[in-house]
DNA sequence: GTCCAGGGATTCA
DNA sequence: TGAATCCATGGA
């Protein structure tokens, strides 16, 4: 045992729960092994542990820096920061007490846009084998603490496949989606690094002209990939948790559930999006804790 | 607005 | 253990 090398590294992180932010359903490459995290991030395969509010990580090779894991996790965030800029409300404080620490990822672009196009009526636990499945089949091998891993392919990778080696992987009726999509991506026809400098609103216009992505999963590429703070995914379970905590008793057209998702959360307004998501999934917000009216 | 497109994990009888 | 339900939806 090293203990001054360059395979491993901690981080105090107070506030921070990183079974939950790992697991919740923002990004599919890692899975709990023996009290661990096991994942890849840009390319590079990295086992994650926290005891307390020390978080560890440690990779088969040296690494010159640990910059992009810093910036995966997202570690500079100040949470309570974060958490005092959201609406004062019952439904998110709930929300909040639920969650203790959950993050924000800050994912690489094209996996992220191609993760949650795989993504559509997927349970959690399904995108993660497309994931997996396509990570296996057409991603670079990489090296890992035991044996080969893949890091996620490149959007020229995907390009080369062909539709039925896509549905191999799962993918039903997203086959066409992803492979038409990786191919503008790869063609050049939509460059997404220039995304990032653009107005949110601009840059979801982009997303939304590729296939396979409409509102939904642009927010999600726009959120967890390209960081946009106010982006706002939509999902079957957020829809759930606004109409029951915000719009009891009320029947409010999908338009009207937009604008208030649009207006009502601030600039930090995906992480509520986050909290309220994965409060609701794990059954900690009830239609009693909602607002009056 | 309606309908359809994989399929399997999860739930429930 | 077999059937029904549901799923981080988009497009025609």
């Amino acid at each position: 045992m090293r203990s001054h090398d360059h395979r491993s590294h901690t981080w105090q992180a107070s506030d921070y729960d990183l079974a939950a932010t790992l697991g919740c359903g923002q990004a599919f490459r890692w899975t709990a092994a023996r009290g661990a995290w096991e994942g890849v991030v840009s390319g590079r395969w990295v086992c994650l542990k926290q005891s307390g509010e020390t978080i560890s990580a440690e990779c088969p090779a040296d690494q010159r820096d640990w910059a992009w894991l810093e910036d995966h996790l997202q570690l500079h965030v100040d949470l309570a920061a974060v958490l005092a800029s959201f609406p004062d409300d019952i439904p998110l404080r709930s929300a909040v007490g639920a969650c203790r620490g959950l993050r924000l990822l800050k994912q690489e672009p094209w996996e992220c846009l191609a993760s949650f196009i795989c993504s559509s009526t997927k349970q959690i636990v399904q995108i993660r084998q497309i994931i997996a499945l396509l990570s296996e089949r057409f991603g670079d091998p990489i090296p890992s603490m035991h044996g080969l891993a893949h890091a996620f392919p490149s959007a020229a990778q995907i390009a080369t496949a062909t539709e039925a080696e896509l549905r191999a992987c799962k993918l039903g009726f997203r086959a066409p989606y992803l492979l038409a999509t990786a191919r503008r991506i790869a063609s050049g026809e939509l460059n997404l690094d220039a995304l990032t400098a653009m107005p949110l609103a601009g840059a979801r216009e982009q997303l939304e002209s590729l296939p396979g992505v409409g509102r939904k999963v642009a927010d999600c590429a726009l959120l967890f990939g390209f960081g946009f703070p106010t982006a706002f995914p939509v999902d079957v379970w957020v829809l759930k948790a606004l109409r029951q905590l915000y719009f009891p008793k009320r029947k409010p057209r999908p338009a009207r559930l937009r604008h208030f998702a649009d207006t009502y959360f601030g600039p930090h307004a995906g992480y509520a999006q986050q909290y309220l998501f994965h409060a609701m999934r794990l059954g900690k917000l009830s239609p009693a804790t909602g607002l009056p009216g």
